[in-house]
Parts: structure tokens; C-alpha cells; sequence
DNA sequence: AAGTCGTGGGA
DNA sequence: TTCCCAAGACT
């Protein structure tokens, strides 16, 4: 735990070093709508900021709300995610955008356990979009902001392989009591964290708070948790996956028999494909042909 | 609950 | 060059 007023110094803080170092982000911009926060989330689960910025763009252009999106086939959506990985989520981007024309009278919900039950909305992004489009408080506990508190906090370099109860807790122990200064914390304690409190080179010389962080104060201790899961790539089902992937999205239909028939491991390609199609990503139309769904 | 799921860039 | 990991979700 932590005490409450070295919470609310830590707090205080990191909010007015926000004011003046915030990024300026297209999906920050006053009047962004909640579902260009909504896509803002989807396309950062797991991606880099620099790489989302043009397709966001695109996407709202073309998109601009959840019902011209759900009207298009899944396909498009896979087609215009490009690269930015892990393609499931275009998926459930798209089915989401039904969800909410369905179910929501095509806008997104405000209420954080109507946002959880769409596909493709976890713990994060349900109390992301909540508080980032609505203002509500919520605990906010993405990667970046559980690596500040736990340097703050707790004096160690990363966070524990998985989120834990107390770590909410302590989460919950920084935030503030009023909605719009707890949906800033929000924002600001990930933004220290994506800029300042990085994982590779921490700059503590730019931090607003080093003198409240028990990991400084301790002389920056290596970590020494369990391993950190390793995300082998090359050789994986996902690479042969992506291959595929990348070759449907060129458009048409390609003929499956040609598809990646260079692939060194025919068995891995074979697999490939069907968990593609499996997945909804793909599908084959007649004639051995396969093609985006 | 440990594995799976893409892709690219900075250190 | 190689390695690490980036606003996670789902099973």
C-alpha cells in the first residue's frame, strides 16, 4: 500500500507534468466522439502509439461512426487494419460496431458493463473508453501504468506476469475521488509511463516524481521476478499465419493451392489456413479458393 | 492460468 | 544484429 498523501502528491504531480508534456494525439483532440476513442483502443491493444496515428485517421474517414462500419462486409475491416497486427481485432472491431448499432441504438454505451460485454473489450479498454470519452473513475491498468506504480510503489522494475488483486487495489489507492480528476490521472500516469517511466530507459531525470519512486530510491534494482515470457516469432503458426494473411488482403480470391506454396512447412501452412478460417479471418469460396470474409 | 494471437522499431 | 516489447483479449 501506499500512504494516502504520497498518493496524492504522486497525483498532483503527474497531472501538471501532463499539462505540459502530453502528446498531442489525433484521438486526444477535443471532440473526438466516444467511438473514435473506442477505435483509438482497439488499435492500441497491443501497438505502438507512431503506428496507429494514420490508420485511425483513415478509419474515422471513412467510418465515422459504429453503423457505417457495421454495414461493411468483416472483410473491409480486416482489409484496412493493414498492418498493424493481431487482425482479430478488426474483427471484433467490426462486430462490435453490430453490437453497438443492435443493441445500443448505434452509440456507444456509456455504462462500463454494457462496454465490457463487446467483443474485443476486456478490463482495459472497457475502463479506458469509460473514462477517456465519458469522464467516469475508473481504475485504469494498462501495462504502462502498472509499471509506474509498481516502481512508485513498490520499488521493482516491472510488474508481475500477471495483473493481481493488489495491484488493483493499489491502483485504486491513487485514484481521486472526483471523476474528472480521476479520468485525467487516467490518461496522465499512462502518458508518464509510455514517455518517461519506460520499460527499456527509464528517463527518471524527466520525472515529475522520482523523489516520491521507491525503484529510484532503492538504485534502480534489476528485476528479479519470474522470467518474462519471450515472444518467439520466427518459424511460429503466427508468422505463417500473417504470410497468409497479408496475401488475402491484397484482394480477390486467391487459389489455396497457390497460397504460400513455397512455405517451408507444408503442415504449418495447412494449419495456417484452417485456423484462419477457423478464426472467421478467412474463408474459401468454391473451387479451392480462399478469400477475406 | 499459461498459450496464442502480428508486426515493426528502438536500444 | 538480436532482442525486447508495445493503451490486451480470449480461451
Amino acid at each position: 500500500m501506499i500512504a494516502p498523501a504520497t498518493a496524492a502528491t504522486v497525483v498532483s504531480a503527474v497531472l501538471g507534468w501532463y499539462d505540459q508534456h502530453r502528446r498531442d494525439l489525433p484521438w486526444r483532440r477535443p471532440g473526438t466522439s466516444p467511438w473514435g476513442v473506442l477505435v483509438s483502443e482497439f488499435m492500441l491493444q497491443q501497438t505502438p502509439v507512431a503506428r496507429v496515428r494514420e490508420p485511425w485517421l483513415s478509419w474515422l474517414t471513412r467510418w465515422p461512426e459504429p453503423a457505417a462500419l457495421a454495414a461493411e462486409a468483416p472483410g473491409e475491416a480486416v482489409r484496412a487494419w493493414g498492418r498493424l497486427g493481431y487482425p482479430r481485432r478488426a474483427l471484433r472491431l467490426h462486430q462490435t460496431a453490430i453490437a453497438i448499432v443492435q443493441q445500443h441504438g448505434g452509440s456507444v454505451p456509456t455504462e462500463r458493463s454494457d462496454l465490457l460485454a463487446l467483443p474485443g473489450v476486456g478490463s482495459y479498454t472497457a475502463a479506458a473508453i469509460a473514462s477517456f470519452a465519458f469522464g467516469q473513475r475508473h481504475v485504469v491498468l494498462d501495462t504502462n501504468v502498472r509499471r509506474v506504480l509498481t516502481r512508485i510503489a513498490l520499488g521493482e522494475e516491472f510488474p508481475a506476469p500477471a495483473t493481481t488483486r493488489a495491484e488493483a487495489t493499489l491502483a485504486e489507492g491513487f485514484l481521486p475521488r472526483s471523476p474528472e480528476r480521476a479520468a485525467r490521472w487516467a490518461v496522465a500516469s499512462m502518458e508518464l509511463g509510455a514517455v518517461v517511466c519506460s520499460a527499456r530507459s527509464p528517463r527518471c531525470g524527466d520525472c515529475p516524481v522520482v523523489r516520491q519512486c521507491a525503484w529510484h530510491r532503492a538504485g534502480r534494482p534489476t528485476y528479479d521476478g519470474p522470467p518474462r515470457r519471450g515472444q518467439t516469432y520466427e518459424g511460429t503458426d503466427r508468422q505463417c499465419r500473417g504470410a497468409v494473411l497479408a496475401v488475402l488482403r491484397g484482394g480477390g480470391e486467391v487459389p489455396e493451392a497457390d497460397l504460400l506454396a513455397e512455405w517451408p512447412e507444408p503442415a504449418q501452412r495447412t494449419r495456417a489456413i484452417e485456423s484462419l478460417i477457423a478464426d472467421g479471418l478467412a474463408v474459401r469460396t468454391g473451387r479451392g479458393r480462399l478469400t477475406l470474409p
